[in-house]
DNA sequence: GAGGGCATCGGGGAATCCTGTATTGACAAA
DNA sequence: TTTGTCAATACAGGATTCCCCGATGCCCTC
């Protein structure tokens, strides 16, 4: 209902404005993340805290929902990455249901890849797993309060692109893509054929083809093996 | 899914499992990996252990070399994926230095991409990060007894392959294609139809059709789209 | 000289690619 | 409020490719 809007002025970060918390109500987190050892580490991290308490986990978005709805959660923290159902997907669905339910992302992947989006999907924030975890505990903290997070770098680029209304180069071709065709195109770097690809979004194949013939289109490829070289090495960029 | 007790109870200490390792002398482990916040979740899950003990992190090669050489760990677990040198080459040169210190490969890449590199290149073990954290502590005491480890899906994979096949010193499948297939499939890697390497090759569509019909079948690929992209990274990187 | 691997073609049906068109919903501008 | 734009979904139909067959030579080896 309130995603991420430029036009309004979001407070730059900073990180020992930290909102006092009242201690005798811990903070009930919810976590998301595919890799069960970072479920770990998260849990152990914010259970040691004074203020935060992980009341369920999840490994994947169908758990993630029946986790909100059971468990109760105050926030969440969700991974991009998931193995099924994007990451952002998750966070629509979950908006959808819950408007007002906070989200940070925590992602692996660089924010100027992700966090736009993350943030237009409404999400309240976005930190990457490079960060040191008081960044993270800090940004739990800001959107606990209402607030929104993202790294000072991001917010003043985001409000430089808001006040000069668009410009600034694009740093990616991908940028200019919608949500569904970038799932579309990591699916096709990842080997997958167009009829598997209907099946894993539960979509027609017909559909498929579409957002494949606008990916082609927006990124000035020719032909089909074209592009998925070009998805391939997207893919494949982040993991060497 | 009980909402607050996520896994097993792997703090409880499991009396029966192989004393290996005298419990007096607590393993000391060294950690490697650019995310902060996973190092985070490896120290305490690995410090709720009997018999580990986190005695150094590291977030990049330069960092994690000269803390084997300072911490003096017993062994070392580390992400393949580092900014600046590769884990792989961090591996190769950890090995280069100390030939018996055991090192554990943890990623979050499927193990078909990278482990047999990665032991070829001296690590002892390799576990994804979707493992639960019990495969973690299993191979470390595994490789601290001088074993190896990987999952029982791989380890079946290359003992077929050690076996049967005679892929002992033929560690790329690429070896046994044709001198034509080979043609074919660095043209797929590089973008090119069907059609445009019939063209390129001044061939017929029918026999560059199958020639790629045999390249799928040599490389026990099922599908089309799965040896475009096998092609696409095959040409990107080289050699295997 | 009989296989066996290789390279070259073809048929035919299924799946896909490619180029359009269309509907719905969200959202921003007018 | 209405209008325009665009993302997401889906379909049509023709061109192309995929995938299962088989076939023909050619070279090499045993």
């Amino acid at each position: 209902m309130e995603p991420f809007s430029p036009g309004k002025p979001i407070s730059v970060t900073h990180p020992m404005l930290a909102p006092m918390k009242p201690l005798d109500t811990k903070a009930k987190v919810l976590i998301v993340d595919d890799h069960p050892i970072v479920r770990q580490g998260l849990v152990q991290l914010l259970n040691c805290e004074p203020d935060f308490m992980v009341c369920a986990e999840a490994g994947n978005a169908r758990k993630a929902m029946a986790a909100i709805a059971e468990a109760k959660p105050d926030l969440g923290i969700v991974d991009i990455t998931l193995q099924g159902t994007n990451g952002i997907e998750l966070i629509k669905n979950i908006v959808a249901q819950w408007p007002d339910f906070p989200v940070l992302v925590l992602s692996m992947h660089d924010e100027s890849l992700y966090a736009e989006r993350a943030l237009r999907a409404g999400a309240k924030g976005y930190v990457m797993k490079q960060e040191a975890p008081e960044k993270l505990t800090g940004a739990l903290r800001r959107i606990l309060n209402g607030q929104i997070y993202v790294s000072e770098k991001l917010a003043d680029k985001m409000m430089r692109k808001a006040i000069d209304g668009k410009a600034l180069q694009d740093t990616s071709p991908v940028a200019i893509l919608s949500d569904r065709e970038l799932e579309v195109l990591q699916l096709i770097g990842q080997g997958h054929g167009t009829r598997q690809i209907a099946e894993d979004l539960n979509l027609s194949v017909k559909t498929i083809e579409s957002h494949r013939a606008h990916i082609k289109e927006k990124l000035n490829l020719k032909t089909a093996p074209e592009m998925v070289r070009f998805a391939v090495q997207w893919v494949n960029q982040g993991a060497l």
